[in-house]
DNA sequence: GACTTTTAAATGTCTGACAAATGATTTTTG
DNA sequence: CAAAAATCATTTGTCAGACATTTAAAAGTC
């Protein structure tokens, strides 16, 4: 491993690059303890805070974990579903904010994602996945339930549905498309009859998934979309109206 | 901000997650100038160099960028989808390389979400897209491509698809799910025969989605994700047997 | 006014030290 | 001899202070 002094990166993200590149490829493996802070130093020509600098970055990709003491060290961390979960969705959610990704775009990627899903999650679910979102499904119909209360009732329930498909990898990318999406959903204030209606196609797509029927599922998943963006649409454009100036308060894309 | 000295987590980790919290929340937008690492160091009450494992924490996440000089500093960093798409890459390959999913599993959750883009490219891609589609193909056939280059057209191939639904936030979610297969799909040896049904399946999407045909190019990615799993059985069913004793080399789930 | 020099502020890096955790080793004790 | 206690060595976590480097603004000069 050696550095370039050319180069116009930090040491320490040369050398955090140098060792993500090694585990990466596999030269490092799970589990497998990295030299000691000193020894790094030695290695590569630099001082421990630069090393230690480094190692703080790989560690906020948790790539490797630290432990102190005689036998600690850093070492390499086998990724967990977890951690990436909280990434993802760390990483979404900026970027849907920052790039103020419009609610339509972020819509209709998240019911893309769902309906892909859909299918297989008709047919493998199990009962507990059913359950949950029956559960919520239940839950959303109290009355006295805050806004904020319902859309996380919401996600709780498509997190079943897409749980179902019983694919982790699915699951993860989907954490990110549908959590990062709650902030904005966040902004709409649902009304006695909103919920009503998102209630009845929750229930249509429950009952599908329960049926095994993966074609329903998908078309009770387009008229949720449909459903949501429409609701979208008339709480920004009342919000803009309310604004006595003509500035929009929906973020814009780009 | 303050901090909790009871924590089990270092001094560092908590001030990046203060900052981080601080950002997510909006408290500090975008291309601010967080306070100079001194200032941070006295508000936090820790040294400076504890200041800075903070900083590159937050760094190796891209949630800052830091500037030498007069006017320097660390500035909150406007996300960009390349930026999150290469950490969604590595997050997505290691997950998939040390947790070893099964090859069906990713190659199940690719195509569940390929097939979700299908429609929306159907309708929306533009000429530049399909030209890159067709211009894939036409080198897939090409005689004396390596084994290694003919994947990397594939995953060219299936990005121009993604891409064509002109929806930045299923691009990214792909991005992930598409790249961090190609390890597993470069182990995989094509014959002529092979790549001569792969080319033609290629082509029968393409010609779905220039037609606006998303239900066939839907068929089209289904009939190409049952050909994938099948060679790739065969290809790791060969590998065993070639084993002498009974230690498969496909990666098992979990 | 345009150019050069100086200056100040900020990050990048280094040195050296001590604190705290923790497993291994040694000593003490029953 | 065995178990418990004390000690030790190693490693990360933290601190203080210093110097180098970069950069833009301010001051000076022609």
């Amino acid at each position: 491993m050696k550095l370039d002094p050319n180069s116009a990166a930090d040491l320490s993200a040369q050398i955090a690059q140098a060792i993500r590149d090694a585990i990466v490829a596999g030269d490092l493996i799970v589990d497998e303890r990295l030299p000691s802070e000193t020894e790094l130093s030695d290695q590569f020509q630099v001082s421990r805070p630069t090393v230690r600098e480094a190692l703080k970055r790989l560690a906020a990709q948790s790539l490797i974990r630290t432990q102190r003491g005689a036998t600690g060290g850093a070492f390499v961390n086998r990724l967990n579903y977890e951690d990436a979960y909280s990434q993802q969705i760390t990483t979404s959610t900026l970027l849907l904010s920052m790039n103020a990704v419009s609610f339509d775009t972020a819509c209709e990627a998240r019911y893309a994602l769902e309906r892909a899903c859909a299918p297989l999650s008709a047919s493998r679910r199990n009962a507990d996945q059913l359950a949950t979102m029956r559960a919520e499904i239940f839950r959303q119909g109290q009355p006295g339930l805050t806004d904020e209360a319902f859309c996380a009732s919401d996600v709780a329930f498509h997190r079943a549905l897409v749980d179902g498909a019983g694919n982790p990898v699915l699951s993860y990318q989907l954490a990110g498309a549908v959590e990062a999406m709650q902030p904005l959903m966040n902004m709409i204030t649902f009304t006695a009859r909103d919920r009503q209606i998102i209630l009845a196609l929750h229930s249509r797509i429950a009952d599908a998934i329960e049926a095994g029927d993966g074609t329903a599922a998908v078309e009770g998943l387009s008229a949720l979309e449909e459903e949501t963006r429409a609701l979208a649409a008339a709480v920004f454009a009342a919000r803009s109206k309310r604004a006595s100036e003509p500035a929009p308060a929906e973020p814009s894309a780009h």
